[in-house]
DNA sequence: TATGGCGGCAGCTATCAATA
DNA sequence: TATTGATAGCTGCCGCCATA
């Protein structure tokens, strides 16, 4: 499986510290990301904007200083709500294993475990409301920071920070109202999966909608409209923008050919694919290779 | 009876290959 | 590089079926 489409297999930070923190950027359709899932337990803090989340079938909508709970393995996607004000976002990813101790202890098997198997439900949405809700915001806002600023022990600080996180959500979990179970929709969410992942292994090569749809065994039509209502984009369009940023990637960091970068990620015709291009990224894929090597020039 | 999931059809749009 | 025609994809509408 490709990693950078799914995250799937995306190593956030490194095996010894498996945590990172990024900066969401949208992209010239105002997505902040599309469809994905992965492993690890992610946290989202809207600094700036308003944005609407999708975890599997429900929505929430993040205005500034909310935050989102997203439990590992959840089918998740972003998208900017207001178009007129900027959004800045921070994705907190790790993986839970990082507050499991050397030996199997009760916060293993109490609190760590749960949520792992997913039996400990906690709520996503975080809006500073209560003096819970603004504490538990306000250590999301300590983990960008240490992890942007790299004290001294600022893993230990980040762990703790995590540790007050989790024990804030537990003892307030009785005043919190219960979301919609993320399984209401279970059986969508990993239909959708299964395509996600056919698509991810498949873009290089000439993908029909026959083919996708017969992955969750659906007609062409009705896969579509499946399709769109989940993921708010066509099949052919979800599968065109894979192309293109796989494609953005390989004029980043290769000197191969256009042409033979198109051929790769799966167009046969080098004209719709500079079309395509231009239309995602507001530039031919020439330019797009010359601004980002501009980019990447030592400052002097 | 209402609702949701699904397939089929028709008409429109997007995509792509061939050609000049 | 632009144009054109063929093909594929998308969507609205309708009807069928299963289930509550």
């Amino acid at each position: 499986m490709n990693k950078d489409i799914l995250h799937e297999n995306r190593v956030h930070g490194n095996i010894t510290f498996p945590m990172g923190v990024y900066q969401v950027i949208e992209d010239e359709s105002h997505t902040l990301f599309d469809y994905h899932w992965h492993e690890e337990t992610e946290f989202l803090y809207m600094q700036e904007g308003t944005a609407v989340f999708w975890l599997g079938t429900i929505k929430h909508e993040l205005q500034a200083g909310d935050a989102l709970f997203i439990p590992s393995g959840t089918i998740h996607a972003g998208f900017v709500a207001d178009l007129s004000t900027p959004c800045l976002v921070y994705a907190i990813v790790f993986d839970l294993n990082l507050l499991s101790g050397r030996t199997y202890d009760v916060i293993q098997s109490k609190y760590i475990d749960p949520l792992l198997e997913q039996t400990l439900f906690l709520p996503s949405l975080l809006k500073p409301h209560t003096f819970w809700e603004n504490s538990l915001i306000a250590e999301l806002v300590s983990i960008v920071e240490f992890f942007e600023k790299k004290p001294v022990a600022y893993e230990l600080l980040i762990k703790a920070k995590l540790y007050n996180l989790f024990a804030g959500f537990i003892a307030n979990l009785q005043e919190i109202p219960q979301d919609q179970p993320i399984t209401t929709n279970i059986y969508k969410i990993e239909r959708l999966k299964k395509v996600l992942q056919f698509i991810d292994e498949s873009y290089p090569l000439r993908i029909q909608i026959k083919d996708v749809a017969s992955v969750i065994a659906m007609s062409e039509g009705h896969f579509c409209r499946f399709f769109k209502a989940m993921v708010r984009k066509t099949p052919m369009d979800y599968i065109n923008t894979v192309r293109i940023n796989q494609a953005a990637k390989l004029l980043s960091h290769s000197d191969k050919k256009v042409i033979d970068i198109a051929m790769e990620v799966g167009f046969e015709n080098p004209s719709y694919f500079i079309k395509l291009f231009k239309w995602h990224k507001k530039c031919t894929p020439s330019d797009y290779r010359k601004l980002e090597k501009q980019k990447n020039l030592p400052a002097l």
